[in-house]
DNA sequence: AATGAATGAGGGTTCATTCAT
DNA sequence: CATGAATGAACCCTCATTCAT
């Protein structure tokens, strides 16, 4: 009996060690959980200071972790900065791939829930948005920073064309092509993070979205005419 | 006495020396000539080398001038930055005043010019463009550049606004919103500007155009609906 | 009480794997055999890299065991290369004693083993070569590392000048000087090695070996004239 | 009369602020005068600090200029090494050249004076000998060393052979080949060497030089024997 | 006893800026 | 005006050492 206590005395106390331990910063980590602090601090870095003034000792503070840290994990800076790159070129494409499959069968609902989840948190925060203008601005010199990029989109735009193009024929659209909506629709989502990252101001996530729905109120009049909403 | 004579040839003498050397250089305005050339060269560098690895070396031996040259005419790194920024923001601002002005009364045509200017050669040279989103990934750590961008976006607008409107009213578009169609083809440019940076294989200057053209098309139909051309 | 006994059994268990544990990887003298294997894992890699790029951690790897354990077994990087010069002068020096010890009582034959000791096997192993030469190039800035050479070399021609003396007194040299002897010999066996270093393509153990003797010839010719052999 | 005394007076100020200013360490000085100085200075550094203790910062130092100068001159760490060596692989080729030169016909008179130079103030000074041996520690790892000291021994090794062979058929030493006769001498030169670097106390330029002109002696009998000079 | 993640001082190198020429 | 040698702060990276496990 007094075992029992002794044992749930015994729990709380583990679970005291344990949770102290934890605040105390863990000394040691899975190396991937390591490695995704030090991807986010770049993100954080990057947005906070850009990407000519990130260096491994922003990253490494940002991080709460010591300057040796990140040649442990990443061999280099450069190793690190396309990680990180990757790192929400992945997360941009797991969430309209989410997205999409949570959308429903109706092209339309595709297509809208596309274009929603580019102007959604994850994805559409301030500092992604940096990161991915930081390394867009790189991108004319740094060939391997374009193929990420490209491949991101490429695979973004052939879901597009596909939904564009069911949603043309169950709706009878027969002059609008695919293609050219495609086109229009994603440089205009580019075109409005531009807008959202110099001109925060004056222009908001939401915002942005009417913006890119309007065209499609346009482009497809009989499917989106009266949702204004979401 | 023929001392002093001899002086005064003297300082004759070096005149003419250094206003032939000078002659065999360049001959007006100085000042302002090395200053464009070093802005230019600041352009191709950054076009070549991305904004992080263009230094003052890198920009003096693309215009082909010594190392302390640039601290020379404009004092810092920082301040050679941001007058490329201005110029090219200069640039792009005289480029599309000057269609406007050569464009006639008629707001669908100028309409068409102002989009035509953002895919023409001197606005839209890849270096150019290169260079804008080299400062815009910048942007949200660097007020100054940011400020910049926010000018010359504002006074275009203004402007596109303004023509929209004169187009609407004039050509009964009760259910446009001179705002949203503005918000949208400026989105749309900057977002071709982006696939012409990233994917100059499969996206040109011409095809970026017409992807912006139909979106006037599928807007205001009787202004735009037979001119696929230019 | 069952628990007790689990307890026992479990208690046990652990001593059982740990025994076999260290079974597969040694059985006796761990601490020195660790100390060894380390030494052994520093000699191959200076002579592999150098000094100067012999860092823990290759060493570590050249040993097949993990970062820490060199500070664990030596508390330092420094002490663990004196201790790795210590072992290579006591090497030698317990090569030439033995080899001393089985020439038997002849000057000349002990003589000869001193000189042939340099160039057989495991003094004269390429490896060890480049320790040597490796410490000795940093004899200057070194005080310790110039005390263990000092001492290795006393040792080696105090007991070359007594044979020397031997065979003068045996063989009437009244005209050769022990001392002088003694420089000459010691001076062509680094020298010697030097060569097998850098030139190991055109000079080989046996060669070096030949060059040596053929300075016993000339100086004390009634005794080695007809040996060219072994 | 006052004006000679101003010119007096001016030519002394001149002549002082020349001093003052070669005193204040001229900014600015020849491309090759530069490298000289920093050659030297890492001469300093090597033998002050041995070579794995020889930073950029110490050779900077020891120059009385600021870090980034080897860079500026050197490219990088590696060259100025190499640089270094080279230097004194050609000093030591000039010196023994130059004292050959100055020797007259005599093979004897040749020989001698090649022994000599070994153990003369420019090429036997402590700092270089302590140079040489650092390269020769690292030279199993960097095959660049080794060909740049390999070098300097091919050229010295090929002339005396050559002065020995002139020898031996001139005092008719047949039993005495040339070959090895330098194999030996230049193994106890470099072997003296390493005794004057580790043994400064208990060894000096002139000892080992008396110990390989007793060499000369016992194998150059009729040449050498009396002289005991220089 | 052994591991290997983490640290942080110090290494080589780059580069904006200064300044004598 | 223009040059380019020189500076030195700050960068990225290495590595001896520590320490939780």
């Amino acid at each position: 009996m007094n075992d029992c206590s002794f044992i749930a005395k015994r729990g709380r106390l583990t679970y005291i060690v344990r949770t102290m331990k934890a605040a105390m910063k863990k000394r040691t980590a899975p190396k991937e959980e390591r490695q995704q602090q030090l991807i986010q601090a770049t993100i954080r870095s990057v947005a906070r200071n850009g990407l000519s003034d990130t260096t491994m000792a922003t990253v490494a503070s940002e991080a709460g972790l010591s300057q040796g840290i990140i040649n442990l994990h990443f061999q280099s800076k450069e190793r690190l900065l396309v990680e990180t790159l990757s790192y929400i070129a992945d997360e941009y494409r797991t969430a309209w791939e989410q997205a999409l499959s949570s959308a429903g069968d109706e092209p339309a609902d595709k297509l809208a829930a596309l274009v929603s989840v580019d102007f959604k948190k994850p994805v559409c925060h301030p500092n992604k948005l940096a990161v991915w203008f930081a390394f867009w601005g790189e991108t004319k010199s740094r060939p391997t920073y374009r193929r990420i990029c490209a491949m991101r989109d490429m695979a973004y735009r052939k879901e597009m064309v596909q939904v564009c193009h069911e949603l043309i024929v169950q709706g009878g659209y027969q002059d609008v092509d695919a293609e050219t909506v495609t086109a229009c629709l994603s440089a205009m989502t580019s075109g409005c993070w531009l807008d959202l990252l110099t001109n925060p101001r004056s222009m908001s996530r939401l915002q942005a979205k009417r913006i890119c729905m309007s065209y499609l109120v346009t482009t497809f009049p009989r499917h989106f005419a009266e949702r204004s909403d979401k």
